[in-house]
DNA sequence: TATTTTAGTTTGTTTCACAAACTGGTTTGT
DNA sequence: ACAAACCAGTTTGTGAAACAAACTAAAATA
């Protein structure tokens, strides 16, 4: 039994925070707030504000910048590639864990 | 919904190497050698040493060190706590994901 | 006796999560 | 009108942590 699937799951949600939000916004049916982020999942803003650039750089977040008013607005939205990812990953641990109960 | 249950997943698992080191554990009945979990996870000594101490460290795993013959072996295995944890982390994953497909 | 092999640990580098400090602009107070 | 406080996020510096290379120590082998 070489390496287990483990390893094919996507790097980018091997970290709590950066799960939490997946989860998020793979929950949500349309775009998420950055300040509801902020405050849903008690982070500072610099911390949230990195967390999404990396999963955006991997394409598993999507972000949309706007103007409401004359505030700007930062939204995202899960991707479908963010999605395959995330059941990808729960499939992974559950057979990997269930295994070992 | 504030902060989901993610916080209280114990912070080792949160890493894809002791994740898969703790399944293997559990899944096998008795000990598990040093070097059985270097070949099978693929990792180089030093890397596996670490991270083995700090499961140690945590009560997630407990070392026994003995000599076969002339020659040491280290072996690792499971221990309740390292049991629960993983049963957490598991159960906290599903509720927190299967939300979201 | 010297050399290789086995078993693991210690050390140094690099990557990464995080919060403090910052940027750019808006609203409020006086 | 001007300043002080506030809002929305980004950039930067620091401390922790993952990792592999180098090392220690002893045993088998030649």
């Amino acid at each position: 039994m070489k390496s287990s699937g483990l390893l094919n799951v996507h790097p980018m949600l091997f970290d709590r925070v950066r799960l939490a939000i997946m989860a998020h916004l793979s929950f949500a049916s349309g775009p998420v707030d950055f300040n509801a982020l902020l405050d849903d999942l008690a982070l500072t803003k610099g911390n949230l504000s990195t967390h999404m650039k990396k999963l955006e750089d991997q394409g598993l977040v999507k972000v949309e910048k706007k103007f409401i008013g004359r505030k700007p607005r930062t939204t995202y939205r899960c991707t479908a590639k963010g999605k395959k990812e995330v059941r990808n990953y729960l499939s992974t641990i559950e057979t990997v864990l269930k295994a070992s109960s």
